[in-house]
DNA sequence: GTGTTTATCGTCAGGCAGACGACTATGATC
DNA sequence: GATCATAGTCGTCTGCCTGACGATAAACAC
């Protein structure tokens, strides 16, 4: 029996997305440019509509392939290729939001490595990697880029998504989700290092990844990509959460 | 500039509750019976339409007080009057979750102190207190009320919204929320114990929660309503994060 | 008073993290 | 080829925190 529509007030459900990802040394996110009014040229999340057949998760993993071509990881495959880590975030609905009309939007946050180039419907001009500090500074624009913040409630939501992901690589093994399919233990820290903003003791790091059960999975591999001594390689561990966690420095 | 409403799918947006609180030594949760189909006569989560011109948090707030009478404490006030914590959980929106029409729902988790009783529209019969457990066994129905599972995805969320409570109690001041305005440490602790299930020692759980600076403030005063020897009275202080958290025993 | 209950203080050993020294194995430079 | 710079890896030491548990304190019931 189909249910009487004037009993409650329709909404439009949208899904935005936090892709996060680390490169030279800073935690970035991917922007793109808003095409059409409002907050027209603006800088805003990737982000679209939930078809009518789809499952939020569903609809959030067919977005971030359209703009980025990375699939998502599944969480029950054993092997880590070189998908992404997809989870979903919050949800926005105030009112106001969007001036068009009554919009949801069921924000996620996704985990990338480095490797793939943006790209917006085709135009790469119209996709970015962005620090996420740049993209949150507010419009000082001294010789930044986005001298305008982001378009609608989206520095809210990438700030909750950043300090999601802060917090959540201290007591999971998330920040592999950063990392190519083999990786050292010094590419691991640059990460932790660039998600928090910090310098890690590289011995100390070592220490507690290496001794961490099911952290980490050496592949017999040596590595000498970042100079100096070759470095063991390794690959995820079955372990999903890390029990004591990894310390977040004070400020 | 109205937006074309065939281009996307319409929604209806709900908020739907898990409301915990502690008594006799079990974490429970509030449940309403439904009064119509589909799933009539089976327990659910308290929940309604998003309005149209209402916030998700203020919707989740405005069904709180509907179906339990409690306010929201506001996290800047600094007094802990006995209003309820409430925060956004997660969403649910799979296309089959209600078979009468597209439904996505905001589920929010409230913790609140003992004492109210329940009232589901005046009618106490149809809304009442039940141990998780209980709620989220499926069927057995060997002598607890409910034989039939919660309807929709209910158990799901009410399964999501417990284990953010058990996880957040560890690192956070929150399980004050399940206390009234003044607790001894021992009520404290009880609390912690009916969440997580366990039993924890008292003398290193006293040393523990009155040794981090913030969490609790003396009052002052003293009771004796457990027995025994008078206890200390506190009341929440202003320190919401742990660190170091408390550790819940391993299994 | 005796027993029971709950609260509170103390002690001790083990584990883990931060600080930091020392050594190793590569490539770059002269 | 020697030297240097760079990164990686192994150890040591100290202090803090936790878990296990003994001991004492202050109420109530009988």
């Amino acid at each position: 029996m189909p249910y009487d529509p004037s009993a409650f007030p329709p909404f439009a459900v949208t899904v935005d997305l936090v892709v996060l990802t680390v490169r030279t040394h800073s935690l970035c996110a991917l922007a793109v440019r808003r095409g059409e009014s409002p907050f027209q040229g603006r800088w805003a999340l990737p982000g679209g509509f939930v078809r009518a057949d789809e499952d939020l998760a569903q609809a959030a993993a067919r977005e971030l392939a359209e703009e980025t071509g990375l699939s998502v990881h599944d969480p029950a495959a054993p092997a880590q290729d070189n998908g992404a880590h997809l989870e979903q975030l919050a949800t926005y609905g105030d009112p106001e939001r969007d001036p068009r009309m009554r919009v949801v939007s069921v924000a996620h946050l996704a985990l990338a490595p480095d490797l793939p180039a943006p790209r917006a419907g085709g135009d790469a001009s119209n996709a970015r990697w962005a620090p996420v500090e740049e993209l949150l500074r507010q419009g000082d624009g001294r010789d930044g880029e986005p001298v305008a913040p982001l378009a609608f409630d989206h520095a809210q939501i990438l700030s909750d998504g950043v300090e999601r992901a802060r917090s959540k690589i201290e007591y999971s093994s998330l920040a592999t989700a950063f990392c190519p399919p083999e990786f050292t233990v010094g590419e691991l820290r640059r990460v932790y290092e660039a998600v928090w903003g910090v310098a890690l003791d590289p011995r100390n790091f070592h220490r507690k990844v290496t001794g961490t059960p099911g952290f980490l999975v050496p592949t017999g591999g040596t590595t000498t990509r970042q100079g100096g001594r070759p470095a063991q390689l390794f690959r995820a561990g079955g372990a999903t959460l890390l029990n004591p966690p990894m310390l977040r420095p004070e400020v």
